[in-house]
RNA sequence: AGGCGCGUAGCUCAGUGGGAGAGCGCUUCCCUGACACGGAAGAGGUCAGGGGUUCGAUACCCCUCGUGCCUACCA
């Protein structure tokens, strides 16, 4: 006899379970090379991240996938992973040295790097670790990080591909800029979030007149840099200035007056200054017109030399404080009022961004992304739920050509070298145009072009050491090249320099996909698992991530990298908002394991995960799943109460009684159901149908059923229910093991003693269906409901054993109720039921009319005649109602003339139905009236 | 501003062109020999509002209101 505890505890045996399966290598894919391949990597969390919400329901998605294909027989991979991070790592140890008040620089860049490796090593593993608390099935042997070895080469060789082609080139144009993340960022890793700002009224003296043209700006600060003002042609206050110039207070400068459409008249004062080395808008104006562009900011978010003596080297908020100072001394403003604006914030550190114009390099999208466009558009990847499609081609068609290139040191450096001894196409000796500016002064020099440096006495290799920022003209000649260059190879110099940037991490992560798989080597698994089965993901980085890995893997593999999107919902709190921890209600997932058991906490997300919506996260769902999983535990203990004896049997359906033969049909159904909602990533609806079955079915109906038989029954009987009971269980187990990995391992290991691990059976298919029982069963159901619903109505004490007489309205009725009368019996507290055709009712008889039969229940003087007949009216109503509903449509001739046959017909039954149902009803009421009960 | 979505039982949400379902909560009763992490019986909904298409609309279309998100702009 198994020792099985009163209430299931997931505690003791979730971790046991996991190493278990570890050691037996059941995370790898199956060796067998005829099975079909299914494929997943794993959205690379974030190397510094741990697990929250996201993640958890992201993964519980992946695994529940993962063991149902390994159960059917796939050949699955699970391809599990982190990425560096670039910026976010570095900042992490960056703030980690500081403490020690050490800069990166002065550690310099290798030193720096190696303690970035040693902080990985240490803590880069939470994620996995807490990945594994929740039964991921990674096989985790085929681990990788975005900057390993392989995945290094796979980022080497793209990028020399698409240099080659063209498609990755340098600009200077205005970017993104983290003044204090110090690097350019992609639009995508900008946040914009509305601000309470202040627009400023400046008057612009115009040259030569006593006039002002006023502009309004948010920025006063960015003044500085304007290099004209702009109006609208049509705007009729502003008519007469064409061709005349202001002057730039607190500079002296003049500019121009230009005229542009762009312009709102509404807005403002419908004058705008124009700043191109500052603003998006204004830079394309400043292009329109030829307006040059001067950049008064710098990269440390500070005042640059070019804003003036006054102003150069404060902070840029200090500086605007400073300017409507000085602007107020002058007179020259004219006015201030409260604006709310969006602010771009950079996405890592929450900084207010800078538009800069610097180098940067970038890759040309258009192409990829019609391609990536095309493959959805053809279904060659499929987006789930697909009203994601218009988002993706909206996205895709607006697509900027995308900066990657970051002025930051963890990550993979950028293959490009520059040779300062030779000379541009124009004659320019390059070391002219490469500036360098050192983190602190050597041999009395912060900064100067290469060539001037040297001239100065310093060393290459010193220069290259102690430089803080290398700006390399667009002029200089890149070299690139899939091997490391240390000559140049035209003048053969070796005092060459590397390119300092690295590029963004979504680089590497677009090539996830295959890189991951071995590529650029062709490999066994990029055969085998390429293209990827499904990618798993939430929506918020589809752009980030999904559209660039579409991209890149259409590119270099000539196919997409995944068949299907499968994107989930966000999870929120339980009013709706956003998980954040600034806000505080962040629900730790591991808490939840911990609390409930991975096992219902799993369940959970499944049965949250419905398509198209968002989740809103309530621990009440969480603890109910951990009763289910309770209920599971004692049908098993149930079942193993009875059957210490018993030696188990296939299922012959033969010796089942009708009760086997439906609960055995409903099985079916419920396995047909669990496998139709998981093809088409229906998680709730899966997980619902197996929670109604083994609830509602199994549990609620064929344990009760089935207890006379145990209790009572010859050992035939008792043996044909058990050897049910076993299918049921085994089955159930089954179905449930994607969704509940640990406690149905612990109860198969406790039931199925020897038969191996659960992990590596076969996934319920096909199961024995039978026709008619589930019609007979019907009257077996009715007569327990009918029976129930007058005790209860009635208020008969529960313990009071009752009499029951059941008119059957036909024969098989009637054959039907006889052989289940044990558990009919049971389950209504009878001790005497009554069952013929002829039967009638008795004198002070309860009543309850079902479909094919008519319950009389004799109250022994008890029964309140006027309730009851109140009971049986209420019921007549309703009856009524619906008479009438349908006796409209039957009635209506293009009803019956345009509405397909079925339906009429199914409408004609169900009237016919209702018609002797109330006239049943209608014969028993006046019974009870006409001879007082 | 544009786009997408949502509004169904007290709450959280499924759902479908043929008179609406679940879980939790609520009411009444019961520790009946798997389970009180349980069992039985109930109550509860103009499917946001208005219009249209249809024999028939909660579902499809349009409008309004409320609500959430995304994208862009915001001098």
């Amino acid at each position: 006899m198994i020792d099985f505890k009163k209430n299931y505890d997931p505690k003791e045996i979730e971790d046991r379970w996991y190493a278990f399966w570890e050691e037996k290598g059941y995370f790898k894919p199956s060796s067998d090379s005829e099975a079909p391949s299914f494929s997943i990597v794993i959205p690379p969390p974030n190397v510094t991240g741990s697990l929250h919400m996201g993640h958890a329901l992201n993964a519980t998605v992946q695994d529940i996938l993962s063991r149902w294909k390994r159960m059917q027989g796939f050949r699955v991979l699970w391809l599990p992973g982190t990425d560096h991070a670039g910026i976010a790592t570095q900042n992490v140890v960056e703030r980690q040295i500081s403490k020690d008040g050490i800069d990166r620089h002065k550690l310099g860049r290798d030193a720096f790097i190696q303690k970035v490796w040693e902080w990985k090593a240490e803590y880069g593993g939470r994620i996995i670790h807490q990945l594994k608390k929740m039964g991921a099935s990674c096989d985790w042997s085929r681990e990788r990080f975005t900057l390993d070895e392989g995945l290094s080469k796979a980022v080497r060789e793209v990028f020399v591909k698409l240099f080659e082609e063209g498609l990755i080139y340098r600009d200077n144009r205005l970017i993104n800029w983290c003044p204090r993340c110090h690097t350019a960022l992609s639009d995508l890793e900008v946040e914009y979030e509305d601000l309470e700002g202040r627009l400023y009224y400046i008057k612009y003296p115009v040259s030569g007149t006593n006039e002002f043209i006023v502009v309004a700006t948010t920025r006063p600060e960015t003044m500085l840099g304007d290099t004209g003002v702009a109006v609208n042609p049509e705007d009729e206050r502003y008519s007469g200035f064409a061709g005349k110039f202001l002057e730039l207070p607190l500079t002296g400068r003049k500019i121009p007056v230009v005229y542009d459409q762009a312009v709102d008249s509404a807005f403002g004062t419908g004058a705008v200054k124009v700043t191109p080395a500052h603003d998006f808008n204004d830079e394309a104006m400043g292009k329109r017109h030829s307006l040059a562009s001067l950049t008064v900011i710098s990269e440390d978010g500070r005042m640059a030399a070019e804003a003036g003596e006054r102003y150069a080297g404060i902070d840029r908020y200090e500086c605007r404080k400073r300017i409507i100072h000085d602007l107020k001394e002058l007179d020259l403003l004219e006015g201030e009022k409260k604006h709310p604006h969006a602010v771009g914030h950079c996405y890592r550190c929450k900084t207010i961004i800078e538009p800069l114009q610097t180098i940067q390099w970038y890759v040309k999208t258009r192409g990829l992304a019609d391609d990536a466009v095309k493959s959805v558009e053809q279904g060659r990847t499929r987006l789930i739920p697909d009203s994601w499609n218009n988002n993706f081609y909206a996205w895709m068609r607006d697509i900027n050509d995308w900066c990657i290139s970051r002025q930051i040191w963890w990550g993979h450096r950028i293959p490009v070298w520059y040779c300062p001894d030779c000379k541009t196409d124009s004659g320019v000796q390059q070391g002219d145009i490469i500036e360098h500016v050192f983190f602190e002064p050597v041999s009395g020099r912060i900064s100067g072009s290469y060539s001037e440096l040297r001239k100065a006495g310093l060393p290459h290799d010193d220069i290259v050491a102690n430089s803080k920022t290398i700006r390399v003209s667009k002029l200089v000649k890149p070299l690139c090249g899939k091997d490391d260059i240390s000559e140049c190879p035209s003048c053969k110099s070796r005092n060459i320099i590397r390119d300092p940037d690295v590029l963004d991490t979504w680089f590497s992560s677009a090539l996830w996909p295959f890189s991951t798989l071995g590529w650029p080597e062709q490999t066994g698994d990029l055969k085998a698992f390429y293209p990827t089965s499904v990618l798993v993901t939430a929506f918020d980085i589809l752009f980030f991530w999904v559209a660039r890995m579409m991209m890149m893997g259409g590119k270099f593999m000539d196919d997409v990298p995944f068949k299907d999107v499968y994107i989930h919902a966000l999870i929120r709190d339980a009013h709706g908002h956003k998980m954040s921890k600034s806000k505080g209600n962040v629900i730790d997932p591991l808490i939840m394991t911990d609390k409930y058991g991975a096992d219902a906490f799993r369940f959970s997300l499944a049965a949250f995960a419905a398509q198209g919506r968002d989740i809103r996260f309530s621990e009440e769902r969480v603890e109910g799943y951990r009763f289910f999983i309770n209920k599971l535990w004692n049908a098993t203990k149930f079942i193993l109460n009875y059957s210490s004896d018993y030696k188990r049997k296939p299922l012959d359906q033969n010796k089942l009684d009708l009760s086997g033969r439906w609960i055995v049909s409903r099985l079916s159904f419920a396995a047909d159901e669990v496998s139709r909602n998981l093809e088409n990533y229906r998680f709730n609806d899966a997980a619902g149908s197996i929670y109604h079955f083994v609830w509602h079915e199994f549990c609620d109906w064929y344990i009760e059923l089935s207890k006379p038989a145990l209790y009572n029954g010859s050992e035939e009987e008792k043996e044909a229910v058990l050897c049910c009971m076993f299918h049921l269980l085994e089955n159930t187990l089954k179905l449930l093991h994607p969704f509940m990995p640990f406690v149905t391992e612990e109860i198969w290991s406790l039931v199925f003693e020897g038969s191996g691990s659960i992990m590596v059976e076969k996934f319920p298919s096909n199961l024995p269906k039978v026709d008619d029982a589930e019609r007979q069963m019907a009257y077996v159901l009715d007569a327990v409901n009918g029976i129930r619903s007058v005790r209860g109505e009635l208020n008969v004490s529960p313990g009071l054993e009752i009499r029951a007489d059941i008119k059957a309205l036909s024969k098989e009725a009637e054959e039907v109720i006889k052989a289940n009368l044990p558990p009919i019996l049971k389950m209504t507290r009878s001790k005497e039921i009554n069952v013929g055709m002829d039967v009638s009712r008795a004198k002070g008889s309860a009543i309850a009319v079902m479909n094919m039969i008519e319950i009389y229940i004799p109250m022994e003087g008890l029964l309140d005649i006027k309730a009851e007949v109140a009971r049986i009216g209420k019921e007549q109503e309703k009856i009524a109602k619906d008479i009438m509903f349908i006796n409209k449509k039957l009635s209506n001739e293009d009803f019956i003339k345009n509405a397909p046959p079925d339906v009429v017909a199914k409408d004609r039954s169900k009237y016919e139905l209702l018609l002797q149902k109330k006239s049943k009803l209608d014969d028993n009421l006046n019974l009870l009236k006409t001879v007082e009960g």
